[in-house]
RNA sequence: GCCGCUGUAGCUCAGUGGCAGAGCAGCUGUUUCGUAAACAGCAGGUCGUGGGUUCAAGUCCCACCGGCGGCUCCA
């Protein structure tokens, strides 16, 4: 027989349903006041669910009446206790301290006297099995502090938890032998956790400050039933099909070497891809009025004491000593572009000053946030600094965004989601400045039809900022772009421009990147097409199969006439079947392949097949230039990957 | 940087103190082929690096380097 139910009902309030059979006898009265309201059906003795109205409105509405988001907040919420019990029951000594749910699941941080094994995991992904099984009831209520103090007497963590909680009384909650200090938001049973799968173990600061202990933390999956587990982890295998360490490997793209971590080496096909996205910006630079510049690689320390970097990012610099002075290399272009702009006489006439940077930029990222191509320490970005008079700014908000928009577009990548990230605790210029700033940034993020969500305290240093964030195609979100108004750089150089009145005045500075590192952009956007890069990007356009040895002549001069008009052709002369030669360009995410035997050879064409797979049939080879080239200038997006890829390998 | 895991052929991986292996890729030869993998042979190794334990180390221990998963950071 199961324990009875313990629901602190505020004073015996009924059930809602109609249909239900309301037993309001106090069958536990564990705590003072709180009555046990059991719920039956009509004409069964079968419980069948308890319910409580407490003063925390725990399980105020029935579980399964709950809207699905907060049914699966509270899965999540209530697995983390389980999984917490299933540590505390194998290590009686361990320190527990919190265990939200996350996305796609909940975690829960641990002291423990050893470091946690893979295996550990599955012994207590099967404790909390058994705790599911025993479906016992999960119970909440509110404590007085001094008796919580007295129940986690043992339990560091949770006291200094108590100790930040502003009220009287502290949230308590029980399953079994399993007590934890709780805000709520549970499920009624350990029972109705759903589908969960413990996942990966890793550290974690405690409180997310690495001045503090360093933490066990587990991560678990939860979904609300098997099948969107299984979906999940297949998305999740998606993920690591399409990762641009691997693609980047596979298609010849790039690579990393220990010889000098964080920096790419771009092969020639990687090379194609930056090259063809700095020419698509320099194209567009010519259209929205920037100029482009090169500065120097390096500077005097006395660049960045000015601009401020030297006291933000010193330590995340490359510094060197020449000649008995200190240099830098530089992490950004912004003080380089100041120093230009201070270099020059400019008066009201010459702004906006649109200045745009290509050269590559160094940080000296710590070594544990490297990641493939999306953290690196050498790169370069399409980078911009906008100088003009107060009264241009906001026009040139808008353009910006409007040149962003079109980009995203014509990547393919939709619409973004916009982040406005306030001021940070330690930042440059004075307050109202960036109020006024800040402002600024929302409402022209509004007034070309975005919305945004607030990022507080997300900033930089020296002003707002405006983060363009896309998903892509299997969901994932990316930061890409980024807009900020400078609200400290300018006085900090002393930048000045002639006004209509004669006098010198302060421009306004305005940061943006629309494609953000090259690198990073081309590591998600391997991704996000899955290495299926529109033609216009693709490393190698089109690759001729020649069916045998005397077909290869013909492919050579198919190869020449499309390579006249500036197509990237290769010919597949291996001793291969065309069968494995079809495979390879598959493999290789080539978008056309053209095939030559006796029959095209005869008739001056080539049999097209694309990179879906699909079969286009024969086709005169000035029609497949004109339908490659149109496809190459109009920047079309690619349809799409196969239906049945491939695997590579064996 | 911190915590954990990890490092064997170009790639993916096997090798639990006793002769360093497989598949794919590569090279050579045969085959000359009609839409996703022809056949045969050959070659390929400082087992991340440096110390240590041992008669003996890819295997055990220590340090360092790189990578992976997180945390922190991200101009």
């Amino acid at each position: 027989m199961q324990e009875p139910w313990l629901c602190s009902s505020p004073r015996g309030a009924p059930p809602r349903e109609a249909g239900w059979n309301h037993v309001s006898a106090p069958l536990v009265p564990r705590d003072a006041g709180a009555f046990v309201c059991v719920l039956v059906r009509p004409g069964s003795s079968r419980v069948l669910r308890c319910e409580r109205t407490g003063e925390m409105n725990e399980h105020d509405t029935p579980f399964d009446e709950l809207p699905a988001d907060e049914r699966l907040f509270r899965m999540r919420h209530s697995a983390a206790h389980v999984l917490a019990e299933a540590v505390l029951e194998m290590f009686p000594e361990a320190k527990y301290a919190i265990g939200p749910p996350v996305e796609n699941g909940f975690y829960y941080d641990f002291d423990l006297p050893r470091p946690l094994t893979p295996d550990d995991l599955v012994a207590l992904e099967a404790r909390m099995r058994v705790s599911v099984a025993r479906d016992l009831p999960i119970r909440g209520e509110q404590i007085p502090k001094a008796r919580a103090r007295e129940v986690f007497k043992d339990q560091p963590y949770k006291l200094e938890l108590i100790e930040g909680i502003e009220d009287e009384t502290v949230g308590y909650f029980r399953h079994g032998e399993f007590q934890d200090l709780c805000r709520g938001g549970h499920t009624e049973r350990t029972g109705q956790l759903g589908a969960f799968a413990l996942d990966r173990l890793a550290g974690a600061y405690w409180r997310g400050d690495e001045k503090n202990a360093m933490l066990q933390r587990v991560y678990g999956l939860l979904f609300p039933s098997t099948g969107e587990l299984d979906a999940y982890r297949a998305t999740r295998a998606e993920a690591e099909r399409r990762d641009h360490r691997r693609l980047g490997r596979e298609l010849d793209l790039f690579h990393l070497d220990p010889i000098s971590p964080g920096s790419p080496f771009f092969h020639p096909k990687g090379a194609v891809l930056y090259n063809e996205l700095i020419d698509y910006m320099r194209g567009l630079y010519r259209e929205y009025g920037y100029d482009e510049v090169i500065t120097p690689q390096m500077f005097s320390a006395d660049l960045f004491k000015t601009s401020g970097h030297y006291d933000n990012f010193k330590d995340d610099m490359y510094m060197l000593e020449i000649d008995e002075q200190e240099f830098g290399l530089k992490p950004m272009n912004c003080p380089g572009h100041c120093a230009l702009f201070r270099s020059g006489h400019y008066s009201y006439r010459d702004l906006p000053l649109r200045l745009a940077e290509f050269t590559r930029l160094h940080r000296n990222e710590r070594s544990g946030v490297l990641h493939g191509m999306t953290r690196v320490r050498s790169f370069s970005q399409d980078d911009s600094h906008i100088y003009c008079t107060p009264d241009q700014v906001e026009h040139e908000i808008r353009a910006v965004f409007e040149m962003a928009r079109r980009i995203y577009e014509e990547l393919g990548l939709g619409l973004p989601v916009i982040r406005l990230a306030t001021r940070p605790e330690r930042f440059a210029g004075n307050i109202p400045d960036w109020d006024v700033a800040e402002r600024q940034l929302g409402d022209s993020v509004r007034s070309v039809g975005y919305e945004y969500t607030l990022a507080p305290g997300e900033g930089a240093f020296y002003g707002p900022k405006v983060e363009f964030h896309f998903r892509d195609a299997i969901g994932r979100s990316w930061q890409l772009g980024t807009l900020q108004i400078d609200v400290a750089m300018p006085t900090r150089f002393g930048l000045q421009y002639t006004g209509a009145d004669g006098e010198g005045h302060t421009p306004m500075m305005l940061h943006r990147a629309i494609l953000g590192s090259l690198e990073r952009f081309i590591g998600v956007y391997t991704e996000h097409t899955a290495g299926h890069f529109p033609l216009w990007l693709a490393p190698v356009q089109a690759v001729v199969v020649p069916i045998a040895d005397r077909h290869v002549e013909y492919a050579h001069r198919v190869r020449s006439l499309l390579r006249e008009r500036g197509l990237r052709i290769q010919v597949d002369e291996s001793n291969e079947r065309m069968g494995a030669k079809i495979r390879r360009a598959q493999l290789q995410r080539v978008p056309y392949m053209l095939v030559v035997g006796d029959r095209e050879q005869e008739a001056e064409a080539a049999a097209v097949r694309d990179g879906t797979g699909a079969d286009l049939g024969a086709m005169p080879v000035f029609q497949i230039i004109d339908r490659m080239v149109d496809e190459r200038d109009s920047r079309a997006i690619y349809a799409g990957p196969p239906a049945h890829p491939p695997e590579a390998g064996a």
